[in-house]
DNA sequence: TATATTTCTAACCGATTGGTTAGTTTTAGG
DNA sequence: CCTAAAACTAACCAATCGGTTAGAAATATA
């Protein structure tokens, strides 16, 4: 009954998560936006909300990828193995964008401040929170560990992750590999 | 001859320093700066030239700090026990500042971007090489160890680092005693 | 084809950004 | 005590921030 929109969500969502990614949240501006998702500051607004909507958004489309990466570490029978596959796919991710920036979700913990948007600091928080459940359901699947080491072993692999996400900004992959190699030995 | 300083730049550089750990670069404003500094924006500009200038100044402060911590470390001769210590210092160094905000060079490595002012960058080079040499020449003491097995854990070492300095900001204390425990489990 | 509804363009908003400057106050040396 | 030089206050600057809005353009339905 009216005008159609000339653009599809999913696709300039996607556009937008990118430029967070390389930017971080505050560096990116509406012009920065506007530009990269090819719309104008009205159609973001009639489509988000607000910037923070729109990064919202983004956070969920990268976190959708993520979870492709996820369902394959879940769906494996290597064990401890596939975890430690997980991370080097995790770094082929990162580097699949071009530009080596990391995981958004990290990153996003590292910028904001305690004053930040709530939803934003929830959807950290659920994140972290799933990668570790991840972690910890392929470790209970060897029943010679007990919940205690499944748990201390849980939240050692997603510092672990933390700090990969960090290093893959600013390492070279050899050092990435050696870390990761000695991550593993420790259990 | 004339009219003297009513301020100490010293001092007035770690009020700095303080407010742009706890927000970073970006978020700390010029208006909030005269605030906690208790100086004039014409002074600020007087005595460090621009924002860019007093953040530098922040950072040499920040390291002058961790700098004691490290030279603990080379005059001890606890060996690797010594760096694990050193772990466990740097996680007390960043609690006594009353907000978690893990490690100002690292946070700052990660909020920069590629276009960032080439100083600051320089600087955060030579910081983390000079933690990474620190961590060398302690390994090395141990002579059962060859030159590529002590520049192999210092590379682990240094990034284990890096990842500790983000989970300081996001875990607990137990979390980041066992992630230690961990790391230093495989060397 | 007429109309109702939505999308779009582009100008605009007040607030805030980092940074500057004119003019006043202070103070040491002559 | 006078004066020159530095420190200070506070008003000011253009540019940019996230966000809004009036009016033109497009289009599915009647």
């Amino acid at each position: 009954m009216a005008r159609q929109k000339a653009y599809n969500e999913e696709v300039v969502v996607e556009k937008a998560m990118n430029l967070f990614w390389r930017n971080g949240f505050e560096t990116t501006s509406m012009q920065m936006l506007e530009k990269e998702m090819g719309i104008n500051k009205f159609s973001i607004y009639a489509s988000f909300g607000s910037k923070n909507g729109l990064f919202l958004e983004s956070l969920k489309c990268y976190m959708g990828k993520i979870n492709i990466l996820l369902n394959t570490l879940e769906n494996s029978d290597l064990g401890i193995a596939g975890i430690k596959k997980y991370f080097y796919d995790f770094i082929e991710f990162t580097r699949e964008t071009d530009f080596g920036k990391g995981c958004l979700v990290t990153n996003t913990a590292n910028e904001i401040n305690d004053a930040a948007d709530e939803k934003i600091k929830q959807v950290i928080g659920q994140f972290t929170g799933q990668v570790r459940e991840a972690f910890a359901s392929i470790l209970k699947r060897d029943d010679t560990k007990d919940q205690v080491l499944v748990d201390q072993q849980a939240d050692y692999l997603i510092i672990a992750m933390v700090g990969l996400s960090s290093a893959t900004r600013f390492f070279a992959q050899p050092q990435l590999d050696n870390y990761i190699e000695n991550v593993f030995k420790s259990i």
